[in-house]
DNA sequence: GTGGTTACAGTCAAAGTGACTCGAACAACA
DNA sequence: TGTTGTTCGAGTCACTTTGACTGTAACCAC
């Protein structure tokens, strides 16, 4: 409840938060990880994140997580809650209660501190070839990534993925990375188009990409939050 | 993050757990609301919830709440978190981070004490016929409900709110009460009995209410935790 | 018995989907 | 310049799913 206890001793938590940013690059889903620096966690990595700060709203703590931990600004990226980690026994510190955010952005680089902060390959976790993971970080990030799956089929999450203006072809390497399926070209276009409010075409010609084919329409993000009907995993 | 901040003083908040607890009786849908007992929200009506204590997990907190403040034991319920508000001025008392529940129950009597503990039709909130509600809960109820009308649609959680065995006359009216709306019969029970693991017969039948009708076989709940494909709203 | 209700089976047309073909428009290369 | 390979966009076809509907079965109240 909230309203204020009246027969215990009020008991405080810390209270911290979390964010999962996932891009896109070169067809691959990629999660950002940084390195914390605590002592006894060298080698490990961790989800960006913070504690929540007095007149902070827990929005404001994740773009500041982001921005401080791993020198990331995207005030436009999408960013929304995944769920809340409060397990008594989850930090070794103390109780920390996590609120998990989850974010997507367009394709971008590496930051500058690549050693620290980098982008990860989604396929490569928990395999030889990916991190340690920190904390209780290995629970919260499966969960981050069911979710944008599971977003992509109900919503037009997926343009979060792309800059504007894009192609249809773009926003389907968006589904095929995210979901690791191949997508018939044709079918998806009639589907997106068909799909009232997904996407708007912007006018003019994209060039091709190195491997030829013909010039592909340019697109925006349409008005509509929830696709009707929705595009669901094959 | 969740490790030890290194720079600023360890700020704590208080954080509570919120239940949204829905129910559906003679058709309606229902929310489980209390009175707080602070002079001051006299007449005021709230989500039953509680501070976390240490040693106890978030969904301890709910159930606690639940029993404490609602005289309501229903391990079995299904519960499932909704999502945290966390608003600096949220709280007249403080900071105070709430984390919010979903949970479904089936038909259940108002709890004795039901000056202070009833159900409301969730369909008066907001109008002259319901409640002034406290704190922020009016803007976490919009967000359980959309969120029960949702998970309708691609899980099997409509099973949630009947007792086993049920007939799909039962389960039909749940989405009705839910969705609001009128569903066809037949269409229903087509669509019901052809989604792999939604329900599994019981065997038997049930006795027709007191409006007469055709008995009607009874079910259990399947297996099956996601709709293939999913039922969508009209 | 009659009228009213619900349960269940089935029909039919419209809409949606998966697999596929074809031509247009480009790049790369001989 | 012509050929090959690529993607884009339009279209076809069979199959599935859906919404609206009809008909029969089995009960209640009177």
């Amino acid at each position: 409840m909230t309203r204020a206890s009246t027969t215990s001793p009020v008991s405080t938590c810390a209270v911290a938060v979390d964010v999962a940013m996932l891009t896109i690059r070169e067809g691959r889903l990629l999660l950002l990880l940084v390195e914390p620096d605590a002592p006894d966690l060298a080698g490990q990595w961790a989800l960006p994140g913070r504690r929540v700060q007095d007149e902070e709203t827990l929005d404001d703590t994740a773009h500041r997580a982001l921005h401080e931990l791993a020198g990331i600004n995207a005030p436009d990226a999408h960013l929304e809650q995944l769920r809340t980690y409060g397990d008594p026994a989850r930090h070794a510190i103390g109780r920390v209660v996590s609120v998990a955010y989850l974010a997507l952005t367009p394709t971008r680089d590496d930051p500058v501190d690549h050693d620290r902060v980098r982008f990860w390959a989604v396929d490569d976790l928990g395999t030889s070839h990916g991190p340690v993971l920190a904390y209780d970080h290995d629970r919260i990030i499966p969960d981050a990534i069911e979710r944008a799956r599971s977003k992509l089929e109900y919503t037009a999450l997926a343009t979060a993925f792309v800059e504007e203006p894009f192609t249809l072809g773009e926003l389907r390497a968006v589904y095929e990375a995210v979901w690791g399926v191949r997508l018939d070209a044709g079918n998806f276009r009639r589907k997106v188009v068909s799909t009232r409010g997904f996407v708007v075409e912007a006018g003019g010609l994209a060039p091709p990409g190195p491997e030829g084919g013909r010039p592909a329409r340019r697109y925006r993000r349409g008005s509509a939050q929830r696709l009707h009907p929705a595009m669901l995993r094959p």
